[in-house]
DNA sequence: CCGATCATCATTATTGATAATTCATGGAGA
DNA sequence: TCTCCATGAATTATCAATAATGATGATCGG
């Protein structure tokens, strides 16, 4: 978006410029945002109530954006909405836990397929500089700003491979397994072996050979939750 | 102020907007479904745009409403909303078809495992009932009622494995590989060879054996598009 | 003639107020 | 005591109107 400002502002474009928008008009999506990380953080319980004007008083709006970002929830998974009588924290549960990474899985290794003919050396230093980002937030220990983190480097390179309808899919899964992963924390791992994963991912796309690749990522996406098997059970149509 | 409304109304109504046009009752919903139709039958072409207030004019309701609709098709996929630009029917592309079949058929096969142990004699007598239903559709050639009857078909069988997180996910991937079936018919099968099919799963779930049952929803699920073959033609997480 | 600046317009985003729906509670009657 | 119905509170759903935003084309200075 800043350079597109550049553009219509060729004259001076004071640096100051980028800090005077604040939200202003974006309130929709500030009270989805963080409804979505009290969700994911385990803040809200499931079953918790989420009354619209309530939250609308206590953000500062009006009913209109926050009755989006409910909206928005439910599309996540992350709340459920039933007719007139209230919107509710969803529940989890592991067996959906591990379908989801089985289908992550399917996903990223078959994007990542699609995507590595098409790889830029500018792309791959854009991944290195998220990892890098990634680490630095494990060091701080910010669980949540790290699963963020850790879906735009996967998004990053999923969008490489022009699936555009699945992306929302494929959010749904990062959130839902993300929520599970963090409000359940049997035998995680930390955040640093999680981050040394990511390169091994990068060294594989560096190197380009497609079984390299295809097997590093498995190994990531599959360790983020303790029963997903590597092997994906009996899923696709591959006989 | 009627004349600001109508100022803001473009003369030239596009020839399907009569009908979105809906009865009475639930507008929110309505209208959603209305326009869900419109698109998975491909009268509303891809880029085409939707403006709130004009649904809104024509639906005969307000414009949280059709807000609401639009919000939920972009979930769906079926349209795109870009910022304060506007709202506009998604494209979609084949390759993106093939791998949502693919993701499809990686579900219901798991969902079949998972329900297969917890099968009543009712529930089988419920699918006969929709199959029969099906065919009945058929045979009155109405495209977007089978696909309905489909959908129902088949989310009765996986709603019995109870995994409820990912159905979303599996109503996104009908709706658009359906809304791909539809628009670019190629080489279709007939709709009464689609009931067919159903009928080999049933018979499958009446045998109890694992293996059939997974072959049979296989077929059916990769016979909806031609690109996608059972083997899983660059397909499955297995190489 | 070309590019930057500005006004205009279509459109979405938000607001405050009102209607519709559901659920629980309490009281009347058998 | 138990059942059933009215009633009220709580909540979502809808509406009409206003504000904010981004694109488009006109205007003005080089």
């Amino acid at each position: 978006m800043a350079s597109r400002v550049a553009a219509t502002v060729p004259a001076a474009s004071p640096p100051w410029l980028a800090e005077v928008r604040l939200p202003q008009g974006a309130k929709g999506s500030a009270v989805y945002g963080q409804l979505r990380r009290l969700i994911v953080l385990g803040r809200l319980p499931a079953g918790e109530p989420l009354v619209e004007l309530q939250l609308a008083a206590a953000v500062g709006c009006s009913q209109g954006p926050v009755r989006e970002a409910l909206f928005r929830l439910q599309e996540d998974g992350l709340v459920q909405r039933a007719g007139y009588r209230g919107t509710f924290v969803s529940r989890t549960s592991s067996a959906e836990a591990e379908e989801l990474v089985a289908l992550r899985c399917r996903i990223e290794v078959q994007a990542a397929r699609r995507a590595l003919p098409s790889l830029t050396p500018s792309l791959l230093e854009d991944l290195a500089t998220q990892i890098e980002r990634m680490e630095e937030l494990a060091r701080h220990e910010d669980l949540y700003a790290m699963t963020e983190a850790d879906r735009t480097f996967h998004l990053t390179l999923f969008r490489e491979a022009g699936l555009p309808a699945l992306e929302p899919i494929l959010e749904r899964c990062f959130l839902l397994i993300h929520r599970h992963a963090i409000t359940r924390p049997e035998r995680r791992r930390t955040p640093m072996e999680a981050a040394s994963r990511h390169r091994s991912i990068l060294a594989a796309l560096r190197g380009g050979e497609e079984e390299a690749v295809m097997e590093s990522l498995r190994l990531h996406i599959c360790s983020v939750i303790d029963g997903a098997s590597p092997l994906g059970a009996g899923g696709g149509p591959a006989a």
